[in-house]
DNA sequence: TGTTTCTCAACACTGATTGTAGATAAGGCA
DNA sequence: TGCCTTATCTACAATCAGTGTTGAGAAACA
């Protein structure tokens, strides 16, 4: 994602108009690595401005993603998560337990699929998610295990 | 996923009572590849018995889940989608068009995280997801740029 | 400054899934 | 078989993330 000075110039050269809003939502996305839902973008975004609406925060999200300087991820946590780590191309570990997200950056090159097994499918994008318990998860169920 | 008959002798084993919607269940389910989501499900159903309701569907469905007999997938079409193939390890590819859900059995062994790159996670699986377009959707797409 | 167009925020709505509770039926036992 | 206990079934209401609507208000631009 670019910085919040450049998304105004960005949004601007779109036809969009930069509100205070928006900007607000531009800080708030700035170095988050959390993966955030729109509801803890929304929360964060509450800390600086009271009154800005969860709708708004939606909007904003989609601009930002159909501009392609977020990326909207359903990773099976319920909700829609957003990331603004678009530049290097990476995989995620998902805890199965409090649904954190956290980038895995790393290069798994061997995921050409065997001829014919594609089933006539066009194949655009492969993912990988792995599934497992954070460091805090891993240890609360260490403490009930005891 | 066993077969209605050892299903039937699965659930009483369990405590839980066999009813003709539950087998009719087991039956719909026998032999699906197209992973259909609860509704799906209930739609199959009705057609056997007019009257189960789509609450029993679901509860069926998460028994059968709990009895690892199915697994739920959440795929990032919508719905919780289902999937009688238990058996044998595979991944998944998507339809990014109409969210048609295939088989992809090929193993993929090299996903192998590089040492400190998990992050403290303890990491129990990884899922691949083949997004693209299933070869109904491509033909539609191919009609719709000529 | 005035005009146009976009955006804001409140509210109602959707659609998948879950909770509730009384009616109903399964399974064990005499 | 007939009764009893207990799980299950259905209909209905509720939830929750996300979307549609709309009048009021603000940005852009001349
Ligand atoms: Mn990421
Ligand atoms: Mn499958
Ligand atoms: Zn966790
Ligand atoms: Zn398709």
């Amino acid at each position: 994602m670019k910085t919040p000075g450049e998304l105004t110039e960005l949004f601007r050269a779109n036809g969009r108009k930069v509100t205070a809003q928006r900007q607000c939502i531009f800080r708030v996305l700035q170095g988050d690595m959390t993966h955030p839902s729109a509801e803890a973008v929304h929360v964060a975004a509450t800390r600086q401005m009271e009154t800005i609406s969860l709708k708004t925060v939606y909007q904003t999200l989609h601009d930002l993603a159909e501009l392609g300087e977020i990326s909207s991820l359903d990773l099976g946590t319920g909700m829609i998560r957003f990331d603004p780590n678009v530049d290097d191309p990476h995989h995620h570990l998902v805890c199965r337990h409090c649904g954190k997200v956290r980038d895995l950056v790393a290069a798994f090159p061997d995921l050409q699929i065997p001829n014919g097994a594609d089933l006539g499918f066009e194949v655009g994008s492969a993912e990988i998610v792995f599934r497992g318990l954070c460091p805090e998860c891993r240890q609360s169920a260490l403490q009930l295990s005891i």
